[in-house]
DNA sequence: GTCCTTATGTCGTGTCGGTGACAGAAGGCG
DNA sequence: CGCCTTCTGTCACCGACACGACATAAGGAC
């Protein structure tokens, strides 16, 4: 059972937009949702894959664990975002672990229910097509970066897509809220080199930098950056 | 038009299995079939993508180019395999570049028409959401490696799975042709590392090489050396 | 057979980024 | 307020891998 604003939330995702009444209220008949408390892990790498996330309020990071305790970060989803799909179109265990960085609601579909959904709503079917397209497309746009792009090109490109996302744009420049040890997860590289580079472009003028937080003042500079040097 | 050799391989690749013969034959109807020479480009990365192709005869292979010409392979396609999904789901442009390694048919379907078929058979869309988890699944997979293995590691699992999809197993060990220039661009390290890497293991015994061969002659070790020394 | 191309095997040399260590700064919390 | 944790900023050291160069070997074309 979902509450009004989760049920709210859901016929905005680009999932269900779009869905007559009657089909969404048919899935919020069948979605459950909770609560997550801040560190709380919503679902391991490895787990047996049975439900689709959507989060509704909070923030849920996506990330890949190693066995020796090493993780990469891939993704931080915010209201309005889905996750968990793949296990979900396969049936397979999960190839990530979702973690809330904050306390947060999410509602779930169970595989099952979200099959006979799929059947009697091919629309849907055709917008989840789309949307494991801009997946692919966006993992192997970072397979292309993790190739081919040295670090600092790397760190330039990630720190602008993150701003784009999560930050907040303000007269001069866009505030991130990060930690340069996140932002070190989320490129596979050691906080110290995200640090060094960091303060290359602070000293240019190009960035911003306190405690935790990370301004991007020259976003063509940092543009430029992201293009190979 | 298909071939009968086409028409055949469609009807035993995994996304129209199972189909009634009325829908295989409307397909066939709007699929074109062409022969590639060596070497011909099928897409490029960046072309729009109007287009699904099957590989009937050949083999192609699919890689994203960098814009100062070092490449990166991805895949190596072969008779029944599918390729150039992405661009199809969501319309955008191509991620990668289908190159013909060897004489090859291809059998293609246009956008619209797959988008009919995809309404007019839902069981497509199932299994074609079905092979986007899995390939979800194996670049998430390659992620996961290049951010968290060390380069010997990441060549022994490339090995291993090469071996696998395209290696001739016989009583000593599984024998695959390619050049080790080739092994190096699927892991985006240079020709050099990857015979350093594979000398030692000729040392030990565990793979063989000559002129354009690999062969795995000694799997678990092999398969030891990928999960972290 | 000879020539030519392509692939392999091996070196230095250089450098990027990892590792470990440590000091200072900023908050959080009692 | 003082204490403790977390984050930032720096440094010295080192190893892995890139780069460029070159010798050798194996086929293919003729």
């Amino acid at each position: 059972m979902t509450t009004l604003a989760g049920r709210m939330l859901l016929q905005h995702s680009p999932l269900f937009r779009g869905l007559p009444a009657a089909a969404l209220e048919r899935i919020a008949a069948v979605a459950g949702q909770r609560s997550y408390r801040n560190g709380e892990v919503v679902f391991s790498h490895g787990d047996p894959g049975d439900a689709l996330y959507a989060v509704v309020t909070g923030r849920v990071r996506i990330s890949t664990g190693a066995p020796d305790g090493r993780e990469i970060y891939l993704n931080i989803m915010e209201p309005g975002d889905t996750f968990g799909e793949i296990a979900l179109l396969d049936g397979g265990a999960r190839t990530a672990t979702a973690t809330a960085i904050a306390p947060s609601e999410l509602v779930s579909i169970r595989r099952d229910h979200f099959r006979s959904l799929l059947e009697q709503e091919p629309k849907v079917a055709f917008e989840l097509l789309r949307l494991c397209g801009q997946r692919l497309r966006w993992t192997s746009g970072l397979l292309e970066d993790a190739a081919l792009l040295d670090a600092p090109a790397r760190l330039a490109k990630r720190l602008l897509i993150l701003a784009e996302l999560h930050g907040k744009r303000s007269k001069d420049g866009v505030t991130l809220r990060l930690s340069q040890e996140e932002l070190a997860s989320f490129l596979g590289i050691t906080r110290q080199a995200v640090n060094q580079q960091l303060q290359a472009w602070k000293g240019k003028g190009w960035v911003g930098l306190s405690r935790g937080v990370i301004v991007v003042r020259d976003e063509p500079a940092i543009r430029r950056a992201a293009t190979q040097d």
